[in-house]
DNA sequence: AAATATACTGAACAGTGTTTAGTAAAGTCA
DNA sequence: TGACTTTACTAAACACTGTTCAGTATATTT
């Protein structure tokens, strides 16, 4: 019988519409500002019952954590058209930035907010999105080796400088530790520093 | 008479008895978990006192970041007795990480949390103590340069190079986001890292 | 039609930062 | 010394927060 479908897909349909709730406030405010009880009010229910379909806030977040790296797939995936392995590094290197300016609220859920990490950490979980980004970022780093365009070096090495280099500076930004320069300078400077840095890894 | 000036140094006591319990607390607990209750309980004080000697819970841990500061500062200072800048520098860096390490709910106040940030952008008022901590990092890349012993390059470009990756390795760490490595391979890839990565601006 | 299962909620618990009105002690001045 | 003022402090409240649980109304099954 078609019930327990229908139930089924009603119920996919309330988690589909808290978590969409969820996330529109949640990129117009912050996490912080986004309560459940907010939540409950937008899409008229109480809040007790969002926790008939998630166990926790974090776990709310998590989720959200998701799309935003849905969101950043799609852009990475956009990369793929650059014939060049070493050009595309490059690309790939600058899309990260503007996706971090873009869209703030998700890269602070995606790689700075401890709340969705600590869903998983509890759950036992592998942290799959991060995985599969650094596998991308990791492959594109062999394929510049491969063809001679970047220094020799251990691949694992290369990626965790790589991207600690494109974090920091995103966050720092992100976090308001540029005071020291304009906003004109930052903007500049970050560009400077991402093409001299990345020039380092060339080889010449 | 005396009066003014014993009341002035009661009223420093006080700031000073709060901050202490406060600063206990948030390092033992992180920022979440230190509520203004709690502190007023440890001291034994209204929680309403607090807001006599300051403004909002920002202010408090403003001033605990101050205090971070100092202890990174200290450190900081213990590198002058290197003669090479650019062991200097080495050292220097390794110091940041093993600052955020030692000390990551500092670490996370001085780098990472926008709370004590905002206490001053709504003050207008300067990040005083990053700007000391950063120029100090970019006077010892000058030296470096004027030595020859580092690539020559635009020294602000280089500063926000060299605290960008730092910076973007401790947190990715302190934040959970190395879950792709065990800790044993962490620590190895980040000593790796940094080497490699200091080494790339190394003048040849 | 009766019994059971599902979906939902009101109200409460235990906490948060912050404000305000009121009190008791300390200091000032005639 | 007594009256007035200032200072230091607090109880209680306001407006929130995440979360739980007993109870209810509806839907489904027997």
């Amino acid at each position: 019988m078609g019930i327990s479908e229908r139930k089924e897909r009603e119920k996919q349909e309330m988690r589909d519409l808290i978590l969409n709730a969820a996330t529109a406030m949640f990129i117009e405010e912050g996490y912080d500002k986004t309560s459940i009880r907010k939540i409950a009010d937008k899409i008229e229910y109480s809040p007790a019952t969002i926790y008939l379909y998630f166990k926790d806030k974090d776990e709310i977040f998590h989720a959200i954590h998701d799309k935003g790296f849905d969101k950043f797939f799609a852009l990475m995936e956009t990369t793929r058209s650059i014939e060049n392995p070493f050009d595309r590094l490059i690309r790939l290197s600058d899309l990260y930035i503007d996706f971090a300016y873009e869209n703030p609220e998700y890269y602070d859920l995606m790689f700075i907010m401890m709340a969705p990490i600590e869903a998983l950490t509890h759950n036992n979980e592998d942290w799959t999105c991060g995985f599969q980004a650094y596998n991308f970022l990791k492959a594109l780093i062999k394929e510049c080796m491969d063809e001679g365009l970047m220094k020799e070096m251990d691949v694992e090495v290369a990626a965790l400088s790589i991207w600690s280099f494109k974090h920091g500076m995103t966050s720092l930004a992100i976090r308001n530790r540029f005071k020291m320069y304009s906003e004109a300078e930052v903007k500049k400077l970050m560009k400077e520093s991402c093409d001299m840095m990345l020039d380092l890894f060339r080889k010449k």
